[in-house]
DNA sequence: CTGTTTATCTCGCGG
DNA sequence: CCGCGAGGTAAACAG
């Protein structure tokens, strides 16, 4: 048997179940009308209302309304989960230490109480995540540009760990930033922070001046700095592109969900 | 009738009962063994196991295990969801675009499907968010300062919008920048962004200069700036202490909660 | 245990 | 529609 329900019980019936489920460490789903409190690192009050309210044998509790993905009110895994009649009806009280926290809900009729036995399968895979897609390139690094030769990850500067470091195929350096949806001007002040950074550790400046360095860029004019930066991103705003652009940065169009 | 529930039907006596629920606008609730597969921003497969599948009627779909408070796969408010049999299987899919988006979820075994009619009560009040706090400070403002004055909220600035902006006893313009929790180093840096922006606006130099501005604070020597920053959080780290010291702002201790 | 960073973040508001 | 910021963010991770 792995449900266990009960239609519209009284209040001593649901407690039962409900103590019964918690023993056997059920996911308890409850159906009914209640009114919910919560104390805490904030404070709310929640008028009387149909609801769905979920407890976890983790000690997460749930309560859910008929909109929205977020649950109205909720109490994170670790909470304790106690249940109650006070007054006729079923109470269920969920607290937790650090932060000192409680969720009470009342029921004033409950339509529904089931005990669910849950088995196995929280196995997940995920994939275009930027690890996801950083491990891409490092494979097959000519998705950056051709002749593209990655060297680093999560290589350390001033300004934070870079995502990939490598040179192109003119052996000037180069850093990339990965981002796996579509990024606004922030993204490129990052790449650019980056860039600055490296400069000044192998102490080129700014203006693209080569002090004795690792391979200027080929014929053009001092313009051309010796550190360069792209981009992988599925898209940009248009004022990122104009960043882009100002700092003479490159934007690959790469998906992180396409194989 | 608030609640329908079926339990280990068939599949096909499980779409029927589906189906009739999407006509109602019903809350769904189905528990049973599925896996479950997510192709959008990101991609994911789950295996077989025992889940919560929570279909609601403005669109949102939530995949629940027995931990967490968050779901394990979901798909937002807005979203269509369709149910098929499907090689003599109950299958849901739940569909949105912008961006594109689908989440299906194939069950092998229905343990229990129930449509919930939800009635009324979606009035929530929270206390303690920034929004209350802003409240609490615009009726009495001397709990951050005494002879503090608000004169404006979410003044825009060229560094965007400051919470409170008044002025204190002296007459002195004041940045007030709220936080509902412990802050970092970066609430600081906002303040002085604020701060700053201001200061040019009033055409008065950083160091603290007077160009023949709106009063000086007393009897100090051209260090004290002619604005004042002052952070409003339950606590600061003690890098952000030093960061606070160094631009010569203030820490009110406040609880959001309290009161 | 605190602090930092990420997220299929969600959610709301403004341009 | 995009962009920005807040959240009782949650959750993973480093120190």
């Amino acid at each position: 048997m792995t449900v266990t329900s009960v239609h519209n019980p009284s209040h001593r019936e649901a407690l039962w179940e409900m103590e019964d489920a918690f023993e056997r460490g059920d996911l308890i789903s409850v159906f009914g009308r209640c009114t919910v409190d919560y104390e805490g690192r904030a404070s709310s009050e929640l008028g009387s209302g149909d609801r769905l309210v979920v407890l976890k044998p983790d000690g997460a509790a749930l309560v859910h309304t008929d909109e929205g993905r977020q649950p109205v009110n909720w109490q994170p895994p670790g909470s304790e989960h106690r249940a109650a009649v006070r007054e006729g009806r079923l109470r269920v009280v969920s607290t937790r230490t650090n932060p000192a926290e409680t969720l009470t809900v009342a029921f004033e009729d409950v339509h529904q109480l089931s005990a669910l036995t849950v088995t196995g399968g929280r196995d997940l895979d995920l994939h275009g995540s930027e690890e996801d897609l950083r491990t891409r390139i490092l494979e097959r690094p000519d998705i950056v540009e051709p002749g593209f030769e990655p060297t680093e990850t999560e290589r350390p500067s001033i300004a934070g760990p870079m995502d990939v470091f490598g040179v192109d195929a003119d052996g000037t350096p180069v850093v990339v930033e990965l981002k796996r949806r579509r990024v606004g001007p922030d993204a490129v002040g990052q790449l650019a922070r980056y860039v600055r950074g490296l400069r000044e550790e192998l102490g080129i400046n700014d203006s693209g001046f080569d002090g004795d360095s690792v391979g200027d860029a080929d014929g053009d004019d001092g313009e051309t700095p010796a550190v360069r930066g792209v981009l992988v991103a599925p898209s940009v705003t248009d004022r990122a592109a104009e960043r882009l652009a100002d700092h003479g940065f490159d934007h690959v169009a790469l998906d992180p969900t396409d194989e």
